[in-house]
DNA sequence: TCTGGGGTCCTAGGACCC
DNA sequence: TCTGGGGTCCTAGGACCC
């Protein structure tokens, strides 16, 4: 099993588009006053920025860094080349992210599977990585099963690899700790520390009866076989989706009831478009609040059939809020469906279903989307292609450069000039 | 003005059914 | 005369992952 693993990926994409901030800290991220940190270069590391830090602590810890809001269609494309070029290998990929994909080597065109053998190819595989990507590097890792690969990826990052010889699964983990095994987070790391577990070689003495105690059932099971490094889940290239969800988190809280209708509207068409795109509909609808004092409630309602209509979704969102006491204030709000179905309930009666949303647009006062967000593709009239370095009272300021053609000048604008636009690629082909 | 957004899976209780 | 035993669906919350 091999698995890769993109190296800092949102901040590496923005570095090879960005020649100006190569060798420099860069901060993808939320840039709002409640955002976090998605990836931090290896440069902007070296100060303590970590992946969901707060961009405040982040912009305290390396004020220096170039701090933006991400581009996901250059993530995408970057993603679809390399997940492209490893189903050229393997017919057997499975993507766990933009920047991850586990690849059965069994169904690869190998001559065998010796460490020999297995560590030229990848070797191999990584080059021609950073070739499909114009520069990005990969670490990889290769052992015996999905676990065994990923931990070894984790061992000689960035830009490594790290293959485990069968038979030396148990000497790699036993020193490790708990939370290397995949399902160990806080919560269950700390439950195992007060039992006296720390390492995974403490885990292997805990008898199957004590660890489901520990940890319940189904945890309990799967902590025994991986802390034995027994691990035989396949490689399962396509998953059906099983929600689709849209949620935001806003700068101040809300307490307008009127508001947040309004936005849980929104979210609501968001979600049934993406489901009309793939196809789908759903029968429950659930909303999330998070309060205040962030404690998150969530309610849901499940409906016959499944709908994928905006209006059906709007309209029960907005009656799973009102049973709920918002006065002390909302910091999130979220939209969901799930129950998915991949076909679309029969109009029987021949109506064409009139998908307007039945609120007028709201005025909203801190949480509209920016315009000119750091770090966005540009376009301008005279200078070409750029990107936006900051934005504020009024002024948008570009830096005019691309991964080909990099010291342009730096210019500012105002913000309703129109002499400069967003920049969107080509949309990429539908094949989704 | 600590704490994103998109997901998955599990648990536990109650309803309901045979 | 006490209170079966599954199974499935639904809801709410929580842990975890990238």
């Amino acid at each position: 099993m091999l698995h890769l693993d993109l190296d800092a990926f949102f901040a590496a994409v923005e570095q090879r588009d960005k020649p100006s901030l190569r060798g420099k800290p860069v901060v993808v991220g939320g840039v709002g006053g409640r955002g976090v940190v998605s990836t931090a270069s290896y440069e902007a590391r070296r100060y303590g920025v970590r992946s969901a830090m707060s961009t405040r602590e982040a912009r305290s810890r390396c004020p220096h860094a170039a701090f933006l809001s991400g581009r996901f269609h250059a993530y995408r494309e970057a993603s679809r080349a390399v997940m492209g070029l490893l189903r050229s290998v393997s017919p057997l990929v499975e993507p766990l992210s933009l920047d991850e994909a586990f690849v059965d080597l069994q169904q690869a065109d190998l001559p065998d599977l010796e460490v020999a053998t297995v560590t030229a190819f990848a070797e191999e595989l990584r080059g021609r990585v950073t070739e499909a990507t114009r520069g990005l590097t990969a670490s990889v890792g290769v052992g015996t099963s999905k676990f065994i690969a990923k931990v070894a990826s984790d061992l000689d990052k960035p830009d490594g690899l790290v293959v485990v010889p069968p038979g030396t699964e148990q000497d790699l983990l036993r020193p490790m700790h708990v939370t290397v095994l995949p399902g160990v987070g806080p919560a269950t790391a700390e439950r195992l520390r007060r039992a006296g577990i720390h390492t995974v070689a403490e885990l292997e003495q805990v008898d199957l009866d004590e660890l489901v105690r520990l940890v319940g059932k189904a945890h309990g099971g799967g902590l025994f076989q991986l802390a034995r490094a027994l691990d035989d889940r396949p490689v399962v290239p396509e998953r059906e989706a099983k929600s689709v969800s849209v949620e935001g988190t806003y700068d101040t809280d809300l307490t307008d009831r009127k508001l947040m209708e309004g936005l849980l509207t929104r979210q609501a068409g968001e979600v049934a478009a993406r489901l009309r795109k793939s196809g789908l509909s759903g029968r429950t609808v659930s909303i999330k609040v998070r309060l205040h004092d962030f404690t998150t409630l969530s309610r849901s309602s499940t409906l016959g059939s499944p709908t994928d209509a905006a209006g059906t979704i709007a309209r029960l969102a907005r009656s799973l809020l009102t049973d709920l006491d918002t006065s002390g204030g909302v910091r999130l709000l979220g939209v969901g469906v799930s129950g998915l179905a991949d076909w679309v309930q029969e109009d029987l009666f021949g109506d064409t279903a009139e998908e307007e949303p039945e609120l007028p647009e709201i005025e909203i006062p801190h949480h509209s989307r920016r315009t000119w967000a750091p770090g966005m593709d540009v376009e301008h009239d005279e200078l070409g292609r750029g990107w936006v370095w900051g934005s504020g009272r009024g002024v948008v300021t570009v830096r005019f450069e691309t991964a080909t053609s990099p010291a342009g000048p730096v210019r500012s604008y105002a913000e309703d000039d129109p002499a400069l636009r967003p920049w969107t690629p080509e949309p990429a082909p539908e094949d989704e």
